[in-house]
DNA sequence: CGGCTACTTGACATCTATCAACCGGGGTGG
DNA sequence: CCACCCCGGTTGATAGATGTCAAGTAGCCG
């Protein structure tokens, strides 16, 4: 099967990376009581930043995006979301981000209340959301750090080798990195614009460090520039 | 009293604006033996990101920076910390930040463990931390917005404005706001240059929106220009 | 096949970083 | 007590990275 002909169309992600939660059999007859089985039509939004927050969802199918808005229509993706993550907190009362689906979608509604009153009968699942938070944070300073240090390359490198690790979590990692999303998205996630991280791929290209496919990129295996293989700051230490 | 005579030296933020926690009297005891006061020398670093973590803090006493480095030694602080806020949290096993100080400071130890059990003993505060923690996330998208999306201009405008409702909130929002940071942690805060930081200054203090003090600011009021009173964006809608 | 949208590419503009010099206050040592 | 030095901050000149604007291409869907 050739680069171009590899099928990138079925699912990715089945799973998130994320914090799994760990449910007894009862444990998920109840929460399958609470929740609702919801469908997303394709790049519809959920909900939106500062909208009042009557209900906890989690993604069951597709992937979504989780941004933050400029008046002036700029965006800033803060996470992509996969099968298995929360799309948003039951606190504080409005939303603090909005969230759009990139393609058709499913996801749990948990009527916000409900959610609550569930989670903290269950000390178990509340310290596991708890942790949860806290990876979100982990991630958060993570992206900061880039966003504010990081230059064009650097932040897409990063970004690369960091989505190639949530979808490649089930097997090894393969050479071969889905990329759903659009430009737009990429440029959104990496405070760029969509001309810069084109311009970018073109470059890595053109240093035979990878290959643009349709909806992918094939990366080329480490060579003199092990680039896409290794996160820089992690390893040191 | 003139501006320049104005004494910033005092302590300021003896409380901070995050979520505070409502104790009862036995908790606090409780708390208290938990706890080891320590003292935390001008400049000295709390913990670096990536040890392990022993124990949870909380500042009592000045002023702390929570950033992230690159490998080249590039900062972005995160968040400024001020007496009564987390150092850090209980999870995960590695902190996930570096902590400074900028001046003499004093601090609660609580050993984790010990934090942790008691924290699972009592559910009301278990709650209170989980939103603590989704305050810091929203901090963190507000500011990831920023450092993606925000010019130098809008970055510094954003940052005077989030400073001075924090050390102002016990009182009425005061037109002379105190830094008591360097320029230095205050580009690392805002992902830029000291020097872009200082141009800044000098361009808002030539078009008479603000005069630059010794460790301070004083802002000169909304004139033709609202800039620094008001949040862009937190207003529409 | 045609038209739309997403993406790419090029020319150019602009913003912020970089490099370097300079200033000023505070502490220190002669 | 004064001079010096050091450090934090400011200012200027210049460069470089990324954004902007505009044109062109390719894939996709009707």
């Amino acid at each position: 099967m050739s680069v171009e002909e590899h099928a990138f169309s079925g699912e990715i992600g089945h799973l998130a990376d994320r914090k799994q939660f760990v449910l007894t059999e009862a444990e998920q007859r109840e929460i399958a009581q609470l929740a609702q089985p919801i469908n997303i039509r394709s790049k519809a939004t959920v909900f939106k930043e500062r909208e009042p927050k009557v209900a906890v969802y989690t993604l069951t199918q597709g992937i979504a995006i989780r941004y933050r808005m400029k008046p002036d229509g700029h965006k800033q993706i803060v996470d992509f979301a996969l099968p298995g993550d929360f799309l948003n907190s039951p606190f504080p009362d409005r939303h603090t981000c909005s969230v759009d689906v990139i393609s058709q979608a499913t996801a749990y509604q948990f009527p916000k209340r409900r959610f609550m009153t569930f989670v903290e009968a269950h000390p178990k699942i509340l310290r596991e959301l708890l942790e949860t938070y806290l990876q979100q944070i982990d991630a958060a300073y993570e992206h900061m750090l880039l966003l504010g240090r990081g230059t064009a390359e650097e932040r897409f490198v990063e970004f690369i080798i960091r989505w190639r690790e949530r979808v490649g979590r089930k097997g090894a990692l393969a050479n071969l990195v889905p990329l759903p999303m659009s430009r737009r998205d990429i440029a959104d996630y990496l405070g760029l614009t969509i001309e810069t991280v084109s311009r970018l791929l073109a470059n890595f290209e053109r240093e035979k460090v990878l290959r643009v496919i349709p909806k992918g990129l094939q990366l080329m295996g480490p060579t003199e520039r092990p680039l896409l293989f290794e996160r820089s700051y992690k390893v040191i230490q």
